[in-house]
DNA sequence: TTGGTAATCGCAAACGGTTGCAATAACTTT
DNA sequence: AAAGTTATTGCAACCGTTTGCGATTACCAA
C-alpha cells in the first residue's frame, strides 16, 4: 500500500473526483525524486496526458496541497511541490547559488516560533518553511554571501 | 540633511543618473509613511510625472533596493517597498489575516542564524526577512491559525 | 555650448501564476 | 444502462512583475 493509493483514497473521502489529469499529476510527482518546478510536472504530465492544461496543473497541485498530500517550497521565486513527507514535516534551506535545497529538521525552528509567540502573540507559518540563503559548498566555491538578496 | 538627499549622494557616487523618474519615485516613497504598495507608488508617481511608467517604477525600486536605500517587504503575495531604516535593519511579522506588518528587531533572528551556520554551514538570506502568520489581535478575532497556509 | 555616448526610458510582449466561463465528464440515482 | 447533477476541465483573459528593444536623455568632454 503505497502513498500515492493513500492519496487517491483521500481524494474520494473528501469527496473530489478521480479525473485522468490528478491520477497524472499525482504519479508524477510520486515518481520524480524529490521536488519538481512546476512546469516540469506540466511537461512530464502532458507526455501522458497530450490534453493536459497548465491551470490544471496549478489547480489539482494546490487541491493537493490543500489535503496534505503534497507540500509546496519555494525555490527561488518558483513555486515547487513534493509529496508530503509521511514521516513528519521538515523545512527547507534553498541556496540561492546553486538552488539546491537541504532538509532542515522543525526542531530548529521551534524556538524562534515560541518567543514569537511569547514577546508577541505572533503565531508564525512555519509549516512549510524555506529559508534562502548560500549553501556551504557555494560559499566554499567563493558566492558571496553578503550584499543584497539576489 | 535628509535621508532623502542621501540617498540621492548614493546614486551619484555609485554613477547613476539621476532622472526625474526616480527622485520622483524616491520622494513618493519618502513622503509615503512606512511600506507602500508598488501600485500605490505607480499612482502617486504619476501624479507628479504623468509619463511614469509602471516598467520604470519597478525597475528603479529595484535600484534603490539594490543601493540599499529602500527595503523590499513582501506583503500578502505582493511587494512593498520603504525607505531603509538608518537606525539598521528590521524585520518584519506580516498577518496574513489583517495584512498588517510588526517590525521585528534582527535579534530574533541572530540565534537562528548562528545555528544554521554552525551546524550546516548555510547562510541564510535575513537582512529583509519577512514572516507570515497570524497576529495577536486577528487570533482573537478568531481568525484560524493552523491548517493551510493561505 | 554643443555634440557624443551610454544609461535610462516607454512601450509592448513575455513571464509564472490565477480566474471566469461555457463545455465536458465523473459520479449518483434510478 | 441511461439520465441528471455538479465538479472539473480547457481555453482565454487577466494579474503582478520582468525583459527586449528602439527612442530618448543625462552626463561628460571638447
Amino acid at each position: 500500500m503505497i502513498k500515492h493509493e493513500k492519496a487517491i483514497e483521500t481524494l474520494r473521502l473528501k469527496g473530489h473526483r478521480l479525473t485522468p489529469q490528478r491520477l497524472i499529476v499525482l504519479s508524477t510527482i510520486a515518481s520524480g525524486d524529490g521536488h519538481m518546478g512546476v512546469d516540469e510536472v506540466f511537461q512530464a504530465a502532458k507526455k501522458a496526458y497530450p490534453y493536459m492544461d497548465i491551470a490544471t496543473v496549478y489547480r489539482t497541485l494546490h487541491l493537493f496541497k490543500g489535503l496534505g498530500v503534497v507540500t509546496e517550497v519555494a525555490i527561488g521565486d518558483r513555486l515547487h511541490f513534493e509529496l508530503t513527507d509521511p514521516d513528519g514535516h521538515h523545512h527547507h534551506m534553498v541556496c540561492r547559488a546553486c538552488n539546491g535545497a537541504f532538509n532542515l529538521s522543525p526542531h530548529y525552528l521551534a524556538e524562534f516560533r515560541d518567543t514569537l509567540n511569547k514577546e508577541f502573540g505572533f503565531e508564525p507559518d512555519l509549516e512549510h518553511f524555506a529559508v534562502s540563503g548560500v549553501c556551504a559548498k557555494c560559499q566554499e566555491a567563493g558566492f558571496k554571501t553578503n550584499g543584497n538578496n539576489h
